[in-house]
Parts: structure tokens; sequence; C-alpha cells
DNA sequence: ATATACATTGACTAATCGGTACATGTTATT
DNA sequence: AATAACATGTACCGATTAGTCAATGTATAT
């Protein structure tokens, strides 16, 4: 089927891009790692932009997913879900691929405001920040959207310095603050 | 004076960098838009790695320059100046030159750890710790270290949404979360 | 069984990558 | 005036960049 065919390239290709970063992967290296052809790879894709938007589009899918599946895994009511966001983030920090978020160095390496590229990463923080609002929202919090904002810097500084600095201890770091952040909208 | 050129490459070099990114600039563009011949370049820096530490290194300097310079001017006493932090993040954001952080983007394009991009990235985000870090024990903070790392996350989270989703508010958001977790250590 | 659609290999393009060689300035020191 | 040190432009290196082309499979659908 040429759909799988399809599927699989961009998720190949998402792996290596995710590892390597975008500037720094060629066309002939995804050739060389995927098995697939360039033929094939532009017959699919018309440029290699177009292949990298699969790909984030396909990150964006499985991230979200996996992170509601799991916070939703991990509490049952609104305020332990808001917290276990940042037990969900901690077990990424600490699992094998984790090499940093995606979107931030795909908004990183192609940085002008308007690009696709560009556009697609701050979707995806969007969907997240319209997630997490929602959960404020249902757990009674004076001013969700605030909230939901505040949590969702308290995650990118999270992911990021995770990435630089290595993964142990931040995300309960940002558990204590985000705790702290919660309460003051509860009480 | 050799020395006088040396330092007008890597002025100009860190701001190609910082606005188009590390793979993306190459020598022959930093030829072209410095004014400095390519032999001249590889005078001074025996590769293109090693010009790119020396623009981080200066940027290092540069930027905690400025923001501990502005956050004392901003503020005296040291919880205010914990505050102006924030205010000082604000200022950037929404000046000209800012295109995100420019070692969050060095390690994510250089995402392997150990290698001396991402340490001296590491580096960079140690200083500005140790730096508030210092400013909470003066404010008498019962977790001082605990309370800096907090409003880094807080920190590095705004600078990525900043350049994500663009400058304004952001550091309202940041400011309003940290002056509660400033507010939880001072009772 | 034949037609259609897609996958394949491999050679190829013009441009650019990081880095070098060489010969010619330019400048300051002696 | 001569020398040493550094800056310069230009041309070049082999490798790689994104992307194309033609020719040859190979599968599925009618």
């Amino acid at each position: 089927m040429s759909a799988s065919k399809r599927d699989e390239l961009v998720q190949k290709a998402l792996r290596i891009f995710y590892r390597d970063g975008f500037h720094a992967t060629g066309m002939d290296k995804l050739v060389k790692e995927t098995g697939i052809s360039k033929t094939s790879m532009y017959n699919h894709f018309r440029t290699k932009e177009d292949l990298i938007l699969a790909a984030l589009r396909l990150r964006d899918e499985l991230f979200r997913n996996r992170m509601y599946r799991r916070v939703e895994e991990l509490a049952d009511d609104p305020k332990g879900q808001l917290e276990a966001l940042f037990t969900s983030l901690d077990e990424w920090f600490h699992s094998e691929e984790f090499k940093g978020c995606m979107f931030i160095k795909a908004s990183g390496e192609y940085p002008v405001h308007g690009t696709p590229i560009h556009n697609i990463s701050a979707e995806h923080k969007k969907l997240i920040l319209s997630y997490v609002e929602e959960i404020a929202t249902k757990a009674g919090a004076k001013e969700p959207n605030l909230l939901a904002r505040q949590l969702m810097l308290l995650k990118e500084g999270a992911i990021v310095t995770a990435h630089i600095q290595g993964p142990d201890g931040i995300a309960d770091d940002a558990l204590s603050a985000a705790k702290v952040l919660i309460k003051e909208q509860l009480d």
C-alpha cells in the first residue's frame, strides 16, 4: 500500500529529525537510514519542508495523545491531573528517546514568524494550553486561563532545562512550583 | 590591530548566528555579510565550531552583563530584583533583535551532551541560576536554591513561549507566577 | 492477462558545505 | 629602506546540499 509506505517514511524521518536536527539531516542520510529511495520520498513530498511538516504533524498527534492518556491514567480528579502533567513530563525526561521538545527546536531552526514550520509549532503549544485550561476550569480555578498559561511556562522551562542540564529533579522543581500556583487559585 | 579585527568578526558572526541559526549559516555567508575574508577567519579560528564557541562566549558575557545591570537598575531590594528579572525579560522580548535564547537554540542544533557547545550552554544557565540564587538568599527565602530553580523554569519557559507565540503578555504571566512563588517563600 | 500505479536504482544537476593554497596587499617596527 | 606580521581576493578542494531524470521493477485491480 502506498499510504503505509508514506507513513513509514514519515515515522522514520520523524525519529531522525528529532535526533539530529533539521538542517543537519540531509535527504541522502534519510535515504541511507530509512532504506527508502529518494525518488519515492519526492513522490510523496514535493520538498524537504513538506516532509518536515508531515513529521511535525505526526509528532504533535503522538505526543499529545500519549500525554493526555498518561495524565488521565495517573489521576481522576482535575487537580490531580494538573499535577500529573509534571509526572508525565518526568517520565518523558528520563526515557531513552528524550532529546528536548521537537517544536522548540523546529522554531529555533526556522525562526521566521508566519513560516509553516513556525506556525505548526505555535499550534502545538496552543493545543496543549487549551487542554490544560480545560482541566484548570474543571478544577475550579479562579482564573483558569492564567493558571494554564503559568503551568505551561513551567512545562516549557522544564523541557528546555532537562534537555540542557539533564533530566534529574527538573520535573520535581516544576511540580513543586505548580502546586503553589494551583493552591493559590483553588483557595 | 589584530585583536580588534578578531573581536569585530566575533561580534558580527554572533549577530548572524543568532538571527539565522548555526547550520543555516555557512562560512561564505559570513564572508559576504561581515566583509571579512575567509582566510582571515581561518587565521583566527581553526574551525567553524571554534568561531561558534567564541560567539557563544561573547553572547554569555553581553547577555548576563546587560541583565544583571538592568535588574539592579530597576530595584534596590532583593525581592524587587527577583521581580525585576521578569521586567527585564519583557523589555528583551519586545526589543527588535529578540529571536529567542541563543543557548537553547545552540543546544537544540548540537544535541549531544558533553559537546563543547552543549557545555557552554549549560554553563550559561548555571551562571544565571547562581545569580538568582544569590538574590533569593538575600531576600530571605526559606529555600533560596529551590526558589531560584523555580524562577529559572519560569524564565526559560517565558523565553521559549515569547519566541514561538510572540512577546505580548508572556513576561507578565511569568511575573504573576513568580510573585506567588516568592510570597510563598518569604512568609 | 493486461493496464495502471507506485517503488526502485543510480546517475545527474547546480549550488553550497567547511576548509586550504597562493600570491598580493597593507601596516607597523626596526 | 627592509622586514615581519597580518589582511586580502581568488581560485580551488572533495564532500554534501536539495532536487530531477530516465529506465526498470513489481504489485494490485480490472
